[in-house]
DNA sequence: TAGTGGTCTAGACCACTTA
DNA sequence: AAGTGGTCTAGACCACTAG
């Protein structure tokens, strides 16, 4: 059992340390495709965890224990075991071990990089169906920090793909003569680059919230639903480098086209 | 500047290596709290980078260069580097160097943490409503992988808090005679415990979506809310280490008691 | 070829837990 | 005291990129 997990070829380069002309290894192998030490370690854990061969609650074997069945230093090692905690699948406790965890629902993570993957393709098309610089409403001023009487850009936009409209968006941004904010924003004619920060560098941070909403009349005129549709709505608050806001808006998609999905547990490909 | 950044006595404690009597080092100042210089160099990489003293495209300082900044070894420096880059706030390119990343939307992560933190207090209470065994539906029967006739445990769960339920779970069991699922299934009172699995061990693996659904008749009348009220729908399937679905149901969750929330960038508290 | 990131070593010392 | 995880070193060698 020992060593045998390795049996792959696993390592490849190898680090000769200041004198260690003894050091016999199973190296030397083709190791096309190259899968690092610590890599390797992860795979071979996750896939015992996924396995049941080491249930939640079970103490892995020691630090040392691992070194010595993969045949690496403490620090490789180590570092694969950080993967592990920090993909949810152990803990540890200094002084106590290692210990596979359950699975909690609590810690589940979704993305949206998956709306990105949806709609990647060049069928997707955006069209601009607002851009008009605006006195500030009460609840935009608020957001982005404007006085009364201070202007806004308001831009809104529509996604379709093969001629469906399946998102919305619409956004205010501080109006700023000195910067090109505006300009830039309009050349946008992609979803990418609509993400890809609303609008270019320049952006310091963002807050986003989903909530599930029901669509209002006019939005749900834009994506041709009912209204009263249940849709998710992205909202997003977009800061400076100074903590100052400088966009506020919503994206508001079908939830028929589009989940928040993920996996929990030891599974995912690596 | 070199070694001034971490002047705030930051490692503490320190290996000798072989032979390193000439060792200078500032350490040996009071070091309670002790942050580990890894972290130490995160912090501070990432402060620069939200107040815009990095840029995004910005080439960042080599390894070694950092290496003599921070005065650590490399691997200490490129464990720092290495979360900054799963964190999103850099890329490294091998050969060409390290660089400041703009924010992309699509890399937002949302997780329930919040839904457990939110209702963790005593005054959440679990209301058993159903609990029967059924013979399964259609659909009950695809998900769970049975044969017509086949059996399943129905479970129907309320959550309250102060009184006023913002939650709702239904779920299908497999219903088998040996295991004691149903058991411990019913003992469970608490939502930490409803989210723990779903159940305690044994499960390997969870699919999870979410979407945005309107409130059919009856759950609405549960949620004591409009039918018809837009509301998240988190699906969930666990599956045993076989890889056989072992439960599917949904949480019904009012989304102006509770969103997905959010931050991008080099802010949030380390 | 020079410079960059990427992996790895063979230890060291520390802090913590358990007995 | 023995065993566990946690951090760190001072290099080494590799792979890749660019001038």
């Amino acid at each position: 059992m020992q060593a045998g997990s390795s049996g792959g070829g696993s390592r490849g380069p190898q680090a000769l340390g200041s004198g260690d002309g003894g050091r016999v290894r199973d190296s030397k192998t083709k190791h096309r495709t190259y899968e690092p030490a610590y890599v390797h370690i992860v795979r071979i854990v996750s896939a015992r965890i996924a396995a049941g061969e080491y249930r939640p609650g079970d103490q892995l074997p020691s630090e040392s224990g691992f070194c010595a069945e993969f045949d690496v230093s403490p620090m490789t090692l180590r570092r694969a075991v950080n993967i592990l905690v920090d993909r949810g699948l152990v803990t540890t406790a200094q002084g106590r071990g290692t210990f596979v965890r359950g699975l909690y629902l609590g810690e589940a993570s979704f993305t949206l990089q998956q709306l990105t993957d949806r709609w990647r393709d060049a069928s997707t098309e955006v069209r601009l169906l607002t851009a008009s610089i605006v006195p500030a409403r009460e609840d935009v001023a608020v957001m982005l920090g404007l006085g009364p009487g201070d202007s806004a850009v308001f831009l809104r936009r529509l996604f379709l793909n093969d001629g469906h409209p399946f998102m919305c968006h619409s956004e205010f941004v501080v109006y700023d003569p000195r910067r090109p904010l505006v300009e830039s924003q309009l050349q946008i004619t992609s979803l990418d680059g609509v993400l890809k920060s609303a609008g270019g560098e320049g952006f310091a941070r963002a807050r986003l919230s989903i909530r599930a909403v029901n669509l209002d009349d006019e939005t749900a005129g834009y994506l041709e639903r009912p209204a009263g549709t249940a849709v998710f709505c992205l909202e997003h608050t977009f800061e400076d480098f100074d903590g100052a806001p400088v966009s506020w808006g919503q994206f508001y998609f079908l939830s028929d086209e589009f989940q928040l999905v993920t996996t929990l547990g030891a599974d995912w490909p690596e």
